[in-house]
RNA sequence: GCGAAAGUGGCGGAAUUGGCAGACGCGCUGGACUUAGGAUCCAGUGAGGCAACUCGUAGGGGUUCGAGUCCCCUCUUUCGCACCA
């Protein structure tokens, strides 16, 4: 016989819901906790990924609940963006309705999952109370000088008809829908992220992120100090700035290298329209995908400008060559060459038959021109360079820039890797940017009291050559603000990332139309106190939303430096140890299991298979197992209802051996289990000891044959397992705590508890090794002395024949574990 | 190429600080029972060996009374970054 799940389930899910449990007070007497998980895109469909990480962020609601904390765990939708917008042309329909539509089926599967969620404060991006505020946010951005327009060359996804961010683009094609990505040139806006980027790599605010996140954000916004150097266009007063890590090689520069997107690549373009050999190699160059050409294996190439320049430092006359292995957006977008001691610039010069200079020479000498086959670029001795030679060449790097920067040619400087961030989309189906563009005043920001712009309805859907806010003209045109004469709305939309980057302080005051939210509230429940997602968002949400925060906090709005106090990178469910996908046609309905097994069944398989940061393999087989634990747990309980209830008010007293043992075992087990879930998130674990508690449990086999204080340790043995499956297995938990004739609900009746005089058995086993091989064990109370267990373990009759031919050289006791004979010749 | 993480039975995974390797679950083998179930219960299950014992945590070396765990080298896998000047 099953136990019945599904009406268990519904049960407990109506109780929760009328008793209203996970709505989370603004005031409390008990600390607060506050668990946020990614909010999902709302597909419209539960998929086993949502059920896993989800099933996470629940345990540790329902385990801190426990605890005593006042516990918010709130639930949202990332709800514009183009998945949306394709959604909606594929069912030929409107995103509004089809989001709308989704977010309700999205909600009663989560209902059906089981998990306490505090609906009340559901937020949508896409609904015109949320995204207000994130017009309002914009606004507030561009009054402090963080948002900027800049035209430049993007990434352009002609299919989707808009621009794709650099990471956004995988191999050439668009993320999202594959086809090829061109450069195109237009104008866009940027939030100017990199005025953060020193605050980014301090992560000391934060109390508990995976390392490897950490590293990975260090990574992408790459801090690299060098010297930024000023050499002059010949026979003009133009400026071309470099970035360079190596200032000790300068005196080597024997050419300089631009990528056709440089100003003055672009400039000379305009005045020499029949250059036709500069003019297609600038276009092909251009229109090669950014991560080809960046790959190690691309073929470097360039064609000469005609064109000189001046090294400041020694008046040399350098070439200025146009390739295309030099990046525009990375430090100036101008590259000294230093063929003799950069690998890159010696290929180029190589291959071209530029010159190439030695101004750092090996701690031998033994460097010669006309023998290197490969550029030299560790530290030397300076040669070749004036007033620094003989210096060491790290000495020199600083040396060099100070005297650049004595004479007017330079300053020491950093640089970072990380980009200003492109919020621009050309897509419908996003927050419009609450810009108007009067021919009079220029931009010009839409006032509050016209907030939100709204996303009007009436747009033709559909795959359209420009953006659908274009054909919409009653919306487009409008008078200017400030001069009333006739102006344009700005058409862009801004990238869905910038709705995920404040979300989590919208919940802590989501109805608020008076502002974003009230900062007392926020600062009520920030920071996150754990935050759970997938590792993919390592470098982009997690670091946009950083940078929001803090940007928020230096407007006053919050009073913590970081949004997220501790972090779990979840892993994915797998099945034949590949992602779950449509195309790859190996899916799971989660929908089907929890028909057929129940909601519980789902969730202690997913937590039961692997500890939560790692991937999770589906196993049909392994939701069998977890079906039949919540069986036996259900046969146990169920059947001996009243012998429980009656041990539950036994007193204790004197127990037999075998009750003795339980009682280690119960104790232990709660042990294990609060350590696992409090301290490590192991839950797989925390599961395995209820396991190994109900085994003990069931070794009792005529449990109504023992006595009341036998009874006593019995009841307590049985009532501790609805306790530990609570996390997990919540329905059929307080099911069985109700079956018990608990009067609380299990949110409130505190943890488990353990009992520390338990934790040690009667006796216990030590076991004896010879240079490291077990020999023997050795049963005895754990009063027994160190001199009197090495004079026990000699004594040992396998240990004896042993130690035959050999002498004792040493004997180490380990208390509680065992005892270690060194012996030898 | 650089950086990070990982490698344990037939499988998923345990082993909190260096202390009985393989907890727990799956699978498998044998048995019991039967209201033949996607049941339940009992016993067994790293390899070799009749046994005493030997071997065993990717491979090789080292430190230690003792190493899955620490150190060095090699291999493999995964992830991230990648002409970053």
């Amino acid at each position: 016989m099953e136990y019945p799940f599904g009406k268990i389930e519904r049960k407990w899910q109506r109780v929760w819901r009328e008793k209203r449990i996970f709505s989370a007070p603004q005031k409390s007497e008990k600390p607060k906790y506050y668990v946020l998980s990614m909010f999902p895109y709302p597909s419209g469909v539960l998929h086993i990924g949502h059920a896993s990480n989800y099933s996470i962020g629940d345990a540790v609601t329902r385990l801190k609940m426990m605890q005593g904390y006042s516990v918010m765990q709130p639930m949202g939708y990332d709800a514009f963006g183009m998945p949306a917008e394709n959604y909606a042309i594929q069912h030929n329909s409107h995103p509004r309705i089809t989001t709308e539509e989704n977010i309700a089926a999205m909600r009663s599967q989560f209902d059906g999952m089981g998990f306490g969620l505090d609906w009340d404060r559901e937020v949508s991006t896409c609904r015109p109370d949320y995204y207000r505020w994130g017009q309002y946010i914009f606004k507030k951005l561009y009054e402090k000088g963080l948002v900027y327009r800049k035209k430049s060359f993007q990434n352009w996804c002609e299919e989707c008809q808009t621009v794709l961010a650099n990471e956004q683009v995988e191999d050439g094609s668009c993320w999202r829908c594959g086809s090829e990505v061109e450069q195109k040139e237009l104008e866009q806006w940027y939030f100017r992220i990199t005025d953060y980027a020193e605050e980014l790599l301090d992560f000391s605010k934060i109390i508990d992120w995976p390392e490897r996140v950490m590293t990975m954000q260090k990574n992408w916004i790459g801090k690299s100090e060098g010297a930024k150097i000023n050499f002059m266009l010949e026979n003009s007063e133009t400026q071309i700035p470099i970035f360079t890590t190596r200032p000790d090689t300068i005196y080597g520069v024997t050419f300089m290298a631009l990528p056709p997107e440089h100003p003055l690549v672009q400039a000379w373009l305009a005045s020499e329209p029949d250059n036709k050999a500069l003019h297609d190699f600038c276009r092909k160059v251009i229109n090669e995908d950014k991560l080809l050409r960046s790959s190690a294996e691309a073929v470097k190439e360039g064609v000469f400008s005609g064109r000189y320049c001046i090294n400041p430092l020694n008046g040399d006359k350098v070439q200025i060559w146009i390739t295309n292995y030099v990046l525009m957006d990375y430090g100036t977008g101008a590259v000294m060459a230093v063929p003799a001691h950069d690998q890159r610039d010696f290929d180029f010069a190589k291959k071209y038959k530029i010159p190439i200079k030695i101004v750092i020479q090996k701690p031998d000498s033994s460097l010669v021109l006309e023998e290197m086959t490969e550029a030299y670029i560790e530290p030397g001795i300076m040669v070749n360079s004036q007033q620094f030679d003989g210096m060491e060449s790290e000495a020199a790097k600083a040396a060099i820039t100070e005297w650049a920067a004595q004479n007017g040619w330079g300053e020491q400087t950093f640089t970072y890797r990380l980009r200003d961030w492109g919020i621009s989309r050309q897509r419908y189906w996003g927050n419009p940017i609450p810009v108007i563009h009067c021919p009079k005043c220029g931009v010009v920001l839409v006032p509050d009291r016209d907030l939100p712009v709204r996303l009007p309805d009436n747009v033709q859907v559909g795959r359209t050559t420009s953006n659908p806010l274009l054909s919409v003209p009653e919306w487009l045109n409008v008078s200017c603000p400030q001069c009333g004469e006739m102006a344009r709305r700005e058409t862009d939309t801004m990238d869905t990332f910038v709705d995920s980057s404040w979300y989590f302080a919208r919940y802590a005051d989501p109805k608020n139309d008076k502002e974003p939210f009230n900062p007392e509230q926020a600062n009520y429940w920030l920071p996150v106190d754990q935050y759970i997602g997938g590792i993919e968002h390592a470098c982009m949400h997690l670091l946009y939303a950083r940078f929001f925060h803090k940007f928020m906090r230096d407007l006053g709005w919050v009073n913590s430096d970081e949004p997220f106090a501790r972090l779990l990178t979840q892993g994915m469910v797998t099945k034949d140890g590949a992602k779950m996908s449509k195309s790859k046609g190996n899916t799971v309905d989660p929908q089907y299991i929890i028909d057929r097994f129940g909601a519980d069944t789902l969730r202690v398989f997913l937590l039961f298979a692997s500890p939560p940061e790692k991937d999770v393999e589906w196993s049909d087989d392994g939701v069998m197992g977890a079906f039949r634990f919540l069986n036996r747990v259900w046969r146990l309980i169920d059947g001996n209802q009243d012998l429980i209830v009656k041990g539950l008010s036994c007193n204790p007293g004197e127990i037999g051996e075998e009750i003795a043992e339980l009682r280690y075992q119960v104790h232990h087990a709660i042990y294990r289990w609060t350590e696992d879930c409090l301290q490590r998130m192991q839950y797989n674990t925390a599961i395995a000891s209820a396991m190994e508690l109900l085994n003990a449990i069931v070794k009792i086999k005529e449990p109504e044959k023992l006595v009341d204080a036998e009874l006593a340790v019995y009841g307590f043995a049985c009532a501790a397992l609805p306790k530990m499956l609570y996390p997990f297995a919540p329905h059929i938990a307080e099911e069985l705590w109700e079956i018990l004739r608990r009067e609380k609900l299990l949110h409130e009746s505190g943890l488990p508890g353990y009992e520390e005089r338990y934790l040690q058995r009667d006796s216990i086993t030590y076991v004896i090794q010879i240079n490291g091989k077990l020999r023997g064990k050795l049963e005895v109370s754990p009063a027994t002395s160190s001199e009197t267990l090495q004079a026990m373990a000699l004594e040992v009759e396998n240990v004896k024949r042993c130690l035959d031919g050999l002498s004792v050289k040493k004997i180490i006791v380990i208390p509680g574990k065992m005892i270690s004979i060194a012996a030898g010749k």
